[in-house]
DNA sequence: CTGAAGCATGTAGCAAAACTACAAGAAAAT
DNA sequence: ATTTTCTTGTAGTTTTGCTACATGCTTCAG
C-alpha cells in the first residue's frame, strides 16, 4: 500500500501529494485518524483527502484506513528494494525474489475486496473464453488458455491488436473476453472491450483499477498496478496476473462442480499414461 | 484477535455472545460491515455490539474493524492448504494465492545454494540464447525470450520437441540452451541437452535437481520440484521458473554492465514514446 | 492581451454512522 | 413481595465521511 502511494506520487496534484507525503511519513497515525484529522494535519480540505483515496483506486477514506492497517501489519521481511549496479549477484538474486514475493503478497490483499464469485459465475457459463493481451501480457494469455481448456470450455488466446479487434467485432452473448494489461492504457484494448460488451459479450479485465480499460470492462479485477520503475526490476505484475488467473480457474472449476473435477482428473491421468492402460 | 474473542466467550452475556459467535463465524464480513449491519445480522441492538467491543478492551466498533482486518491480514504464514470442493470462493482464492507465495518463498531459499554468477557469466558471453520447454514450460520460455532480447543478445524460444532436437543438432560453441521442465523426465529434452553439450554449447536446466535432465546439463538450477498433487492446485512451479529467469536476466544485465543498462533504458523509453521526440 | 475552457481546491450541507443517555424488563437477592 | 442489580432495547446526539456546488487558477486559442 505504501509502495503504491509512493509510485503514484508524481501523478498527483499538489494538494493531493501533500496528503500522500504526510501519510507516507505518518502511516500509523493515518490509519487511526479520522478524515477531519488527516485533512487538518495536511492543511488541505476533506474532499481533497477523499479525492486522493479515489485516485488510488480505493472506495473512500474508510478503505484507506483499512488498507493501511493491513499493510502495516504485514511482515516486512520481504520488502522490496531496488536492484542497483553495485549489488553482488547473490544480493540481486535475493532482491528479485523478494520483490516477486512482495508482489504476490500485495495482490493477495487486493483480491480480498474483489467479487471473484461474480467472475467465476460468468466464466462457468461461457460459450467460449478468449484471453487477450499485448506484449508480455500475451504470454499470460497463452498460459491462461493452456490452463482453462482443461475445464472443457472452448478457449483461445490472442496477443496482437488486429486479432483482438477482429474478435471484438464478432463477439456474441455468452462469450467472455478476458483482457490483461499492465497499464490498461492501450486504446485498442479499451475499444475491443467496449465493442464486445456492446455486442452482448462479458468482459473481464485484469488491470490497473483506475485505468480506461477497467472502466470499459464489466468486471474489472485490480492487478499488479505497482511500480516497475527501476531499470533492473522485472515486470512482476505478470506474476500477479498469472496467479489471479489461477484463482479464477480454480473458482470456475468449483463453480462447475463435478463435471470440471472429472475433466481435470482425466487431464492429469493423460500425462501419467493411465488412460491408455 | 479472533483468539481473544474465543477466550472471552464464556464471560459474556447472552446477547453479546451472540455477537461474538457471529464474528467468529464471519470475520471477513464483520471487518467490512457497519455497526448497523452487524447488529442486524446478530439480531441484537447496536449498543449491544458496542458493549461487546468495550468488554474486549477496545475503544469502540471502529477499533474492532481495524483490529479484525489487521489479524486477518496476518497471513497464517502462507502455509499451503489444498483447495477442496467445499471451500467458499473467497477461501479458495486465498489458498491459491498462499500456495503461490509459498512456492516463491521456498524457491528463494533454494537459490541460496546455487551459483547464479556462473550461469550469468555464461549467459553474458552467449552468441545466442535458446529457451526451450514443452507444454506449460513453453510459455515460460516465450516469456524469457521476450525478456532477454532487451539485453541485446540474440534469443529465441522453442516449445516443441522436434524444433528443440533440430536446434541441438546445429548448436555451436558460444550458444546457450536454457531448458525448462517441471519433472525433467522427458527423454527428448535430456537428449537435446546431451547433444548440445557434445557440440560445445552450454546447457542450463531449470528443473528437479535429481532428474535426468539436471544430470545432463552443465548448470542445473533447482526449480519448483514440489509436487502438484491436488486436483485444484495450479502448476505453481511455473511461477518459480519465471522468477528464476528474472533473477538470471538481472544477473546477466549486471554482468554486462553499462551496455546492457543502456539497452534496458532505451527499451523503457521506447514504450513511453520518448525516443521519437 | 483577452476570454473561454478545463482543472484544482475549498465551502457548505447532507446522510449515515457511531456512540450515549435513559428506561423497561428480567433475574437475583433480601 | 420488594428491592437491587444486571441485561437489553429505544430514542436521541454527535461525529464522520461524503457530495454538490462555487470559486479561483492555469492554459491555450484567437
Amino acid at each position: 500500500m505504501l509502495q503504491l502511494i509512493e509510485n503514484r506520487l508524481k501523478g498527483l496534484s499538489p494538494a493531493e501529494s501533500l496528503v500522500a507525503r504526510w501519510i507516507l511519513a505518518h502511516p500509523r497515525d493515518a490509519a487511526n485518524s479520522t478524515l477531519a484529522a488527516v485533512a487538518a494535519a495536511c492543511e488541505v480540505s476533506e474532499p481533497t483527502v477523499i479525492r486522493f483515496c479515489r485516485h488510488l483506486g480505493l472506495g473512500g477514506f474508510r478503505d484507506l484506513t483499512l488498507r493501511l492497517t493491513e499493510s502495516l501489519s504485514q511482515p516486512s521481511s520481504f520488502v522490496h528494494r531496488d536492484v542497483n549496479r553495485d549489488d553482488t549477484i547473490q544480493d540481486a538474486a535475493a532482491k528479485v525474489m523478494d520483490s516477486a514475493i512482495q508482489t504476490l503478497v500485495s495482490q493477495r490483499s487486493l483480491l480480498r475486496n474483489v467479487d471473484i464469485g461474480k467472475a467465476a459465475n460468468v466464466l462457468a457459463r461461457a460459450r467460449q473464453i478468449v484471453f487477450a493481451g499485448i506484449g508480455g501480457s500475451g504470454h499470460v494469455s497463452d498460459d491462461a488458455q493452456h490452463k482453462f481448456f482443461r475445464l472443457g470450455i472452448p478457449c483461445s488466446a490472442l496477443s496482437d491488436p488486429p486479432s483482438i479487434q477482429q474478435f471484438a467485432a464478432i463477439a456474441e452473448r455468452g462469450d467472455v473476453l478476458v483482457l490483461t494489461s499492465n497499464s490498461g492504457q492501450w486504446p485498442e484494448l479499451s475499444a475491443a472491450a467496449s465493442m464486445s460488451r456492446q455486442r452482448g459479450a462479458s468482459v473481464i479485465a485484469l488491470t490497473d483499477p483506475t485505468s480506461d480499460l477497467a472502466a470499459a470492462a464489466d468486471i474489472p479485477i485490480p492487478c499488479g498496478s505497482e511500480d516497475e520503475t527501476s531499470l533492473y526490476t522485472p515486470r512482476n505484475s505478470r506474476l500477479s496476473q498469472l496467479a489471479v488467473l489461477d484463482v479464477l480457474q480454480v473458482a470456475t472449476a468449483l463453480e462447475l462442480g463435478d463435471a470440471a473435477a472429472n475433466r481435470l482428473r482425466r487431464t492429469k491421468m493423460a500425462l501419467s499414461g493411465d488412460l491408455t492402460a
